[in-house]
DNA sequence: TGTACATCAGTGAACGCGCGTTCACTGATGTAC
DNA sequence: TGTACATCAGTGAACGCGCGTTCACTGATGTAC
């Protein structure tokens, strides 16, 4: 009985074989979006029959799901790197904008267009709350909390989301407000809504980042 | 010859068999994303026969680009009547946002996943800047000029999508922010980013429109 | 008003394609004695 | 170290499906005299 941890050759072949199998699904979603992955063009790619592939994927499905879970732990992890680092929220940004220009179509796997009636497994939602917590922990360290506002006082009885990070309402709002600002300039950049506009992508972020952080009232 | 307005019954017919396919093509695009989209799904709808449908567009693409028309000019339609009705970016903001929660793969075709090498046509990109220069009026008209920044200051020399609506900077910058916090909230929330975290997306998305309006510097 | 012709909507068959997935089988790799 | 057996990766054929699109044809609708 090998112990959980120890890789027989064969389960190191497995898991090789498994991630060259998602680096052609990433290399195809990069040239033709997600919706166009699919698992026989990839068998042909790594010069496979298709039936091949279900070794190791039980089903398309499987595979996208598990490409959505990696792209959450990917950021997650970036993210929290960044923060052991010692990044404030502005670090945190640029780290998430590097991210997302380095591959557009994974950070539009996450947070682009939802597929009607997809729902992510419970665990990649566990991972995605990660991020919230580092960017939680980042606001806290910020400033002082700002005055009450409705939103505020309405965070106070609705805070499902903080899990064991307590922080105070300006916090919060402080958090949502980063995600849902950086997500705005990003997604509008990644998906060209920005081109032939003429100004530089980069300076609206830092100027939108520049707003966010001066924090007022 | 008739005048280019006038309609034959034939063409009145025509117009209206587009009208139910495009009809249908919503109800798809709603039910199971874009990319799901199938002109034989359609014939079938209506009761036709696949082929039927070649009539009326020359291709599955064409269909496409006409619904993704079809939405820039909705909503270039809802912003531009109720400017025309007085209403000031806050009412502008909501009129978005109602639009948007109407029918949100509408909103997505537009503003979501960009699909890799497709390209708008022009006329297209046209409307896409009413909807700006829509912005930028209601922008002009909000408050004075604010102090200048770096952005603004790039912005002076890289307008060139403003055409026939000059603008001082900082209003180029405010609808600039505008357009991009407000997809920001829109966009996580249509995708269902805020489900299970607990508050009311509407207050979080009045949240960020007081703050974006209550101007400073 | 009636007839001859042109226009055009819609059909059914067909083409070629690629998809996801199942299944029975071969051959190589690892395991137990 | 060698043999017998079990495990497992990968193949090729096949199924059923739906897709976009072309084409020759029928039948109805509109137009011209």
């Amino acid at each position: 009985m090998a112990a959980t941890g120890a890789k027989t050759p064969r389960e190191r072949y497995r898991a090789q074989v498994r991630a060259e199998v998602k680096e052609h699904a990433w290399e195809q979603i990069a040239a033709a979006g997600a919706s166009a992955l699919s698992l026989n063009a990839i068998a042909k790619q790594m010069g496979m029959s298709g039936p091949a592939l279900y070794r190791y994927f039980a089903s398309r499905d499987e595979l996208i799901t598990e490409l959505i879970r990696d792209a959450y732990r990917s950021l997650a992890d970036a993210v929290r790197a960044a923060a052991a680092d010692g990044a404030d929220l502005a670090g945190l940004a640029h780290t998430i904008r590097e991210w997302a220009l380095a591959d557009p179509q994974r950070y539009f796997l996450i947070y682009g267009t939802p597929v009607p009636g997809y729902h992510a497994p419970e665990d990649v939602t566990g991972i995605a709350s990660e991020i919230m917590a580092a960017l939680l922990d980042a606001g806290a360290a910020l400033a002082p909390d700002g005055s009450a506002t409705p939103f505020r006082t309405h965070l106070e009885g609705h805070r499902d989301w903080t899990g064991d990070h307590p922080a105070p309402p300006a916090v919060l709002h402080r958090a949502l407000s980063f995600w849902s600002r950086v997500h705005g300039v990003l997604s509008l950049e990644l998906a060209g809504h920005f081109t032939g506009m003429g100004f530089d992508p980069a300076l609206f972020f830092a100027a939108e980042l520049d707003d966010l952080l001066s924090v007022r009232a």
